[in-house]
DNA sequence: AACATAAGAATCGTTGAACGATTCGACAAG
DNA sequence: CTTGTCGAATCGTTCAACGATTCTTATGTT
């Protein structure tokens, strides 16, 4: 009986951090976007919790960067520049790039195909959004190649981010649709020990998914 | 007239950004050593702050791993295990490894030959603490030349947390020193243009660190 | 003597109110 | 149109309070 897992729970409860996944969800999925503010006072009110709470909140959420902290002005959910989208594609370059380089482990695999699967279900139903989400999962999956805790940790704040920048898609189709058969691709170069194929295909993989970002980004600023 | 990059000093000193820093710093220096508590009663005492900006200060700490919030129980500076030393090395060997194949800038080079040498004169001078220092400057610098930003953040974090560990070392000298020579062999082969031999030159080089650590660091608990 | 239990002290978690400081927007003067 | 001034809104920080949780210590039972 495995109850180690189950313990970080336990002491995982203040009602800062409760706070703050709620925000985080809420940015997430879009109703707070990008550039708005975060009135503490309206927030406090409607979350019932005192100010003081909800600003230790605030600053766990800016320290993930989905949040920004003015001096005196309040905190607004982050705006990307151009240049943190390209940061952000550097970073996933760095750790996904050393991810598939390394020998998976079966456990890592399985979640792989299980997010695959996902994505072309997903597909096939037209539920895109649903595709977007089983594409992060995969991506994500990649990482656990590494097998470290932290990489773990800091892409998920990565894929954080990387949502505030998914909204602006107005066509969520064209964005998800093409890197379905990809992903199958990838998955199948890692599984027949090919890292350096593989390496490749990520890489052209990432290239097409910031240009197309980009692109959709640059001139809605 | 470049003011944008000025700008960035204008907003960044909230009084709970600035206790963070001199806890930081204390903690770094060895102050308050793993495992001890920070009571809020003392230490907002001690600074002349309330508590709920203390508190504000401990959740940034919190979240750079430098301290640990028990529920109920306070922040305690954290004790890394055997395998918290192990991930923070395979994350090492990720940022430092895609960085060393990268076609190294100027700029970047600069300041690592500069740390180079500063790990070399304090050697020299038989300044073990400084050696320490100019080292974690080299493996800083190199770094930067993924020229990502989060990355940048994400090694500086990584460092201050290995810094926790470095205190066990009870003979500083045994540890740096071996070191001092090979940060010039790896510069070498940086300037060469031989990221290959670099790579390699540059995980035996993690791999010994780690084993010189994990050797000394594992008795004592 | 070993162990379980219960009272008590210390500290944390959270709240609510207060007040000075800073920012922003409007409006008047030059 | 630019510059200066004023007031409202909001933030930054502090303080005091109280319930909740944990740790300690003393007490009683087997």
């Amino acid at each position: 009986m495995d109850l180690v897992r189950d313990r970080s729970r336990l002491g995982r409860s203040s009602t800062a951090e409760r706070v703050a996944d709620i925000l985080r969800d809420r940015i997430i999925e879009g109703m707070f976007k990008p550039g708005d503010r975060l009135s503490e006072e309206t927030i406090c009110e409607r979350l019932e919790v005192s100010r003081n709470t909800l600003r230790e909140a605030f600053r766990l959420l800016g320290h993930e960067r989905l949040l920004e902290h003015r001096l005196n002005r309040g905190v607004f959910v982050r705006v990307l520049s151009a240049d943190d989208v390209a940061d952000l594609y550097r970073v996933r370059r760095v750790l996904e790039g050393a991810a598939v380089r390394r020998e998976p482990t079966a456990r890592a695999l399985a979640v792989i195909r299980e997010a695959v699967a996902d994505a072309e279900r997903a597909a096939a139903a037209g539920d895109w959004h649903a595709v977007g989400t089983a594409n992060i999962r995969f991506h994500q999956a990649l990482v656990t190649l590494n097998d470290s805790p932290r990489l773990d940790e800091a892409m998920r704040q990565l894929l954080a981010e990387l949502r505030l920048v998914f909204h602006v898609m107005e066509n969520p189709r064209a964005f998800h649709e093409p890197f379905v058969a990809r992903n199958r691709e990838l998955l199948g170069l890692i599984e027949a020990g090919e890292p350096d194929r593989a390496a490749a295909c990520l890489d052209a993989y990432l290239d097409d998914a910031e240009q197309l970002l980009v692109h959709a980004y640059e001139p809605s600023r």
